[in-house]
DNA sequence: AATGAATGAGGGTTCATTCAT
DNA sequence: TATGAATGAACCCTCATTCAT
């Protein structure tokens, strides 16, 4: 079946708007120029959307959802995982590379949108709490909640690095090894003293 | 002796431009609410700075030049220290601390000027040589650069939190001693294998 | 059929603008009193023009492109012409005269845009070269060429003179032939000497 | 006799002044770069002259004065002078290219100021009436004033070109001698026919 | 007489959004 | 639905001149 002008007009908007939102961040991004990368008018770019952030969410929303789904069956299952686990760190770094677009959308050009507290509140209501229960299980003694958003953040600058870096499979799985040696020990020190 | 009105007029600009860069970054804060809230005219700003950006400039370099300083020093006598040394990292912190203000400029509110990339400077001038010798030391084999650069970014994360968190000194002198637990540990292992 | 209001602005622009533009120069004529003059608020503007600078251009440019043509034309067939013709004179001054304002913009108000040295041009890549032949072929040894820049100079200013002044078309006629005897005999007297 | 600090800054804006009137014409010059470049601050500008054009007039006057002089007696003496005299010519240039500075202000920097005109009073006051007589005297009927006018403003843009022109003296002398025999037979022949 | 900061209107340009066609 | 010109406030910055010190 073939796409109709429509949807056209929509994946063309989209993807000039992906472009110029990773170029620029949301704000600085001209619309205009949005428009005109996508030979799309202002006017028939408000008849898909109806201001210009609903094109960031637009690009953003399918992974949103992705993320939210998966990190609430995680949390459910609050139970099973190991806290260092390379290969399943080694999974959740693939998929996110697969994103890396949206994701850097997300967490880097999201000022101005709804999503710019995405990242905090990504953490607050999912990593910390699972993060927070981990690494009570794993101590003797409940752990400091700053202590355990520090860890957190540090963890996830760790994710960061990986997931943007440019780095070929080979060795993003050494760098993966080698950081869950790192953390390990780092936790293992930590829970002893 | 009493401030002239000059010097007035300056302070208030400052403390202004402070509070508008801030909150909007440089870019988007306005010069306009800058010298509304300074009680000044646009006109007048221009007697005490050439550009929007010196103000900013004005605000952020006393620190510049500090790190400066300090770092080049320390990149200097890069034989003599320690991995981790808790009371050194704890001087590091407070003295940060001290200055969050502009830190947080440099660090989040500085594009569209020439700190824009302040912190990828420090990191490939300073922190970068002096983290990577200090793992080479302490390691058998030499340490793969982009290991070394994800393990420095986590260190930095680890100071963002320790620096803009707020905590007593108290609770601050606790989690500068658990996480250099967790580093110390973490390179061990890391070491080891 | 009916101009659309999109040509009637564009229209009432080009109007207010060479209006302003012969008043004040480019530099110093207001766009925001162009915009008022033609009842179009400054963004409108910049639907029509991107820049100040190219409603200049829009209203020079079709003589430009005009005069360019006819000055090659004339410089590629070098040979055949006399160096005084009345009635080539005559028909010159009286197209000249048919597109005074954009002249005067060309030559007088120009300063800030690419026209601002347009005068010289013209004046080094066509009618120096071709006059310098010209007065070659008249006299017995070359000509020097600062004789014969400044006798073009002087050629140029009737022409300013002609094109400008009120004349009826009778007066300018009779203008014309005294300038031409006053023309050539001024050569022949320079040239038998 | 020491000059007073007075005079000292009043001819460093003179000196200024001349310096960025010549480059920018008067309008475009800025009060702030003249008053930065001759040490002097802007209130001490308006010590000295109370308007931007007054500092224009300053540098300018003492050549209108003297022009007025000369020319108010040639006018009074209309009868003695040949249309055309070599070496009154040379004498004429070489006294306006010992003015050059002075000159170009007063012709083509002047746009904004009282003088803006100067060129066009001068030729109504003094080189037309004068101009009008010779050539009636040369001829057998009356001329023409049109045709005067034009002869006038080309005989005038004859000596521009020999005032800002860069000539040896004995390159000024060849090249007044020659136009002197254009004019001269251009004028012979036109008053023949 | 000298200072130089302050004035405040004006400069050209950009922007997301609206709306008559 | 699509057009794209129009809106009009906001952007940073410059200016000749004034005036309290």
């Amino acid at each position: 079946m073939l796409k109709s002008g429509h949807d056209e007009i929509r994946d063309a908007l989209l993807r000039s708007g992906k472009e110029q939102f990773l170029a620029h961040g949301f704000e600085r991004a001209s619309l205009r120029v949005i428009c005109r990368n996508a030979n799309v008018t202002t006017g028939a770019f408000y008849s898909h959307f109806a201001r210009k952030e609903d094109l960031f969410c637009a690009i953003v929303e399918p992974l949103v959802s992705a993320l939210h789904n998966m990190l609430s069956e995680v949390a459910a299952q609050k139970g099973t995982d190991q806290i260092i686990d390379v290969s399943k760190e080694l999974a959740s770094v693939s998929f996110a590379r697969s994103h890396r677009d949206e994701l850097y959308l997300l967490f880097e050009c999201s000022g101005g949108t709804k999503y710019e507290s995405f990242r905090e509140e990504l953490l607050n209501n999912y990593f910390f709490p699972i993060y927070q229960i981990l690494l009570d299980r794993s101590s003797k003694k409940p752990v400091d909640p700053a202590l355990t958003r520090i860890l957190l953040h540090m963890k996830l600058v760790e994710y960061k690095d990986l997931i943007f870096g440019e780095y070929s499979s080979k060795e993003l799985e050494r760098l993966v090894t080698r950081l869950s040696l790192f953390s390990a020990g780092g936790l293992q020190h930590l829970m002893d003293c």
